[in-house]
RNA sequence: CGCGGGGUGGAGCAGUUGGUAGCUCGUCGGGCUCAUAACCCGAAGGUCGUUGGUUCGAAUCCAGCCCCCGCAA
């Protein structure tokens, strides 16, 4: 059986599980991987490649590092001239030009992590989070010039249990996409692919998230706005305040009974770091990490303070 | 050479005119109590990251090294 030929396009970790599946699917045959530049990063500024360009590396697969893949027309008119059946792009980070579009026999195909035409965009992982959803997806789409608007040929459910980060959301969504490479490539191979229009008017989008959405202000903000961000923004960007003046990072928090705050009051009577939230209810910061030390929980912070007043404000001010 | 904070008994911290160490919590034993995460009494536990230097003497001053972390990416 002749293999196809495809393209992969994807920059981050979470894309490693996939390109292994389609790397060891005996249909297939990586002929290039394009990924991000490298880049500065780390607290050293030492220049760092991506995780997929690592991958590509490892398995002797050309690979193409370039921060905007419609202007290398080089690339491009080899990429044409060798036949390429399709193209795969998950968290790229790029968008791709009609040129690139419609180079594939087959066309483009990407892999979205939500449940189309819900949360269109580059976070939609965090934003089911944000929103609170029990289940969330991942949708093979085929692409077309609008973003994430393309037919669907493939959709999964993923329930998303009481107790999911970005992080944890992030790790089952990649094994999971994995896992339906197989089965995308049987269909494609075998010519079964079903086309599904979206529905434009539940379109929703998800735009990426900003550093400073990270922000805590207890005084505007719901408990319940805080603790689900605090899901969402796990690892990146987390949320955060300042505590005296030092810049306190909130990894959890849960909803405390027992004790009327109001919003943005401090208790820390019973050891443990209690604050009134804008709606009322108080919420218990109860792992946190203060700058330049380690993750601590609030009771261990509060034997270290020793009494000392506490300031928590959405400023950097004493 | 991107900016910055920190390494002190199990945990979180205090301890700069240098004189062998203290607080909160935890642990162990005992007591009080119907009971307790509450309270009382007592105990164990530290070569103060590491190496070298200055000094009569260093956690505390100087130099090198290792490690952890925040910002930034």
């Amino acid at each position: 059986m002749k293999k196809l030929n495809i393209v992969f396009c994807g920059t981050p970790e979470f894309a490693i599980p996939i390109v292994q599946q389609l790397f060891d699917n005996d249909f297939i045959n990586i002929k290039y991987i394009v990924s991000m530049p490298d880049r500065p990063a780390g607290r050293g500024k030492q220049l760092k490649s991506p995780p997929v360009a690592n991958f590509a590396k490892e398995n002797n697969i050309p690979l193409l590092q370039t921060p905007n893949i419609n202007k290398e027309e080089k690339w491009l008119k080899v990429m044409e001239e060798s036949e390429v059946d399709f193209i795969m792009v998950l968290a790229f980070a790029q968008f791709l030009g009609n040129k690139i579009l419609s180079l594939p026999k087959l066309g483009c195909f990407n892999i979205h992590t939500s449940l189309l035409p819900k949360y269109r965009g580059a976070a939609p992982i965090q934003y089911a989070l944000l929103n609170g959803d029990t289940e969330t997806g991942i949708t093979i789409q085929k692409m077309v010039k609008k973003m994430d608007a393309g037919d669907i040929v493939m959709q999964e459910r993923v329930a998303i249990s009481p107790q999911e980060t970005s992080e944890t959301l992030f790790n089952k969504l990649s094994i999971e996409s994995a896992r339906l490479i197989p089965k995308f490539i049987n269909s494609i191979v075998s010519d079964k692919l079903e086309y599904i229009v979206q529905d434009e008017s539940l379109a929703s989008f998800a735009p990426s998230i900003q550093k400073e959405e990270g922000l805590i202000d207890f005084t505007v903000q719901n408990s319940a706005l805080i603790i689900n961000k605090l899901k969402a923004f796990f690892p990146w960007p987390g949320c955060f305040c300042f505590l005296n003046g030092k810049r306190l990072k909130i990894l959890e928090a849960e909803i405390f009974k027992g004790k009327t705050l109001s919003p943005g009051q401090i208790d820390i009577t019973l050891n443990h770091l209690l604050v009134g939230t804008a709606d009322g209810k108080t919420i218990r910061l109860s792992q946190i990490q203060l700058e330049g030390k380690r993750p601590c929980a609030d009771t261990q912070l509060l034997n270290g303070l020793q009494g000392k007043a506490i300031l928590l404000s959405p400023r950097q001010e004493e």
